[in-house]
DNA sequence: AATGAATGAGACTTCATTCAT
DNA sequence: GATGAATGAAGTCTCATTCAT
């Protein structure tokens, strides 16, 4: 009985994410042209018609995609900056933070890798991702003021270590989990002899 | 008769790279789905089967680019090492050369960003794409034989270093041409930085 | 209370002919096949499931809307018809009614004019509509038994009539209004020319 | 041979002509929900995709249906005109060419029918089929200058006449072949009787 | 070798209908 | 009785691929 409940409190209430999660997962593993929305259905455990009521075209859906995972991606740096702690130390906590945050969700990732410069993801999609980005700006002109940061064009910087992570992510996946953690200490201080004054 | 010669020599000679471009660029432009063989054959002045004739499907045309661009930054990196300079100076000839072709080949570039990544292209695919790094490899290890760069896993170092030139002729491609030669010394200096002893 | 009455009365004992009437409307400027079941619930103010109380099936709606159309015509023509009149002014009454029947309800003829000879429309519904003529056929053999009315087939002196009212009504509604009356009078000439001895 | 050559021109040249033909008879049979677009396609003998080298949409093939016939008619209207006849002559050759032309091709018939008041006719394919009435125009003003036809706008009598040829089609299709003849003479008295002067 | 009309499998999407609330 | 989210069958349309020319 209480497990029914389950059943359907997940199924009403969620029916948008398990969409995502479900489409999500296939796109990633088999491209856009290979998943046709009825696979997704099936693997949302939906009917095709439903997803429709969420996302009006495969393109929508696919955008949608995107923005739940640039949405959560905020909520990891907003953890990740403790403003107690020293400026190398908080940018080290946002550096891991974010990489672990890929690391646990590797869909998400691989979703962002193959998509993020696609035509399929609008302009208007992007933007509004960009939203993300605000903490860590305010962390590298930080650095700069107090001399600890090579005094370059701000955005320069960003481009450098979105650049950094997603590549070392992709590549720590390749790795067995416990040479993770040593490979981040390696990344860490290339990143950092790289950005500091 | 002069001219008739030429058509034909134009014709069966040039035809599959006259496909191999026009189908980068509609890639580019709008993505897998949203371009059709037949707006191939057209952008590229040929009939539809004629891209039959050189490529059996459409995933192996794509594959095809994949491979055409990958040969061509061989090319581009023999020149660039050339082996009487300093390391450091070789490393920045070679860093130079790679962001400089991509500059020029911003097409080539747009294909790999989305493509690098895609189910799309084949793991036999990507595997023949890697005799490129070969030279690469060789600079890095001397280097790090010198004492000149850190001593840590050879992979490590040139995924980090594929990953910073990436994200940084995609910026670049968003400025002005009489900025760029500034932002690469910039670059180059960070890039330097991180991985230098 | 005396609110909350007012609105249960209009849900209950309305809603059928609100269905009618939006469906009408819907099918008339759209066509069947680009009006959904959604669009006509939506312009009824009442929820999809609801038509579905009413009506099995959206084709039985629409059957439904030739029967309703077909009865109100009924009305129109007993009123029309009053027998102490002389012959010709009872036919010129009935042609008049008819034409401003359908002048005031549009709609009502815009569906005609376009399901008449639809294959959605059945041959029962059809059957059902027929009642209809009665009157008219016993007005057409009184002014053939009184020698008014040339001697042919009934049925062909209805189907020209009733082809020539259609006709009429729909290019008078380009008309305006106030050349309507003089138009009716040109057109019931000429009919009256065309059937009587 | 011979054969054989014919069976491939027929292919090839009239597979526009072969699929309205198709289309035009399932659309009357069925009614346009009741028509996939794959059934048109096997009655046409093409395959499905064919059909949208001819026509972009379902609504365009209709369309294109409607100006087929419309064409058609001109023929028609052209060599039942012959100006050497009187004119009452000429206007009973006229009205007998159309009733014929629509008994010959019925479906062509039904589909006017079913489609001339439709919102699936475009404005703008109803403005091209008007050309047809052109010759009719003449004939009709001739006959008001020679003091022959009533004299009322042109428009009036257009419609009057267009009404009741439709109708009485309609009509005689239900009427064995044999008496046709007469009834088309008791039509043509009473419509005859209703323009003249 | 080059072509492009023909093809039909299969994609995206709609929408009549149901049913739990 | 009223509702409308959920459903999936079935529709329209696309497009990779073929093959006769």
């Amino acid at each position: 009985m209480e497990y029914s409940f389950q059943i359907t409190y997940f199924c009403t209430v969620d029916k948008r994410e398990q969409i995502i999660l479900a489409a999500m997962k296939l796109l990633c593993e088999k491209g856009v042209q290979a998943t046709p929305m009825s696979a997704i259905a099936k693997a949302a455990n939906t009917g095709m018609g439903t997803i429709y009521n969420y996302f009006p075209t495969k393109e929508a859906l696919i955008n949608g995609i995107y923005l739940h995972i640039k949405t959560a991606e905020i909520l990891v740096m907003d953890t990740a900056l403790d403003e107690t702690k020293s400026l190398k130390l908080r940018f080290f906590h946002f550096y891991t933070a974010f990489v672990h945050y890929y690391l646990k969700y590797p869909y998400s990732f691989a979703f962002m890798d193959q998509f993020h410069s696609s035509p399929v993801i609008l302009e208007e999609t992007r933007e509004a991702g960009k939203a993300n980005f605000l903490p860590v700006i305010e962390l590298l002109t930080d650095g700069q003021k107090q001399g600890l940061i090579k005094e370059m064009e701000l955005e320069s910087l960003l481009q450098f270590l979105s650049g950094t992570i997603n590549t070392f992510v992709r590549w720590l996946q390749t790795k067995p989990a416990k040479q993770r953690e040593v490979l981040l200490k390696q990344q860490l201080r290339m990143v950092w002899d790289a950005i500091k004054e």
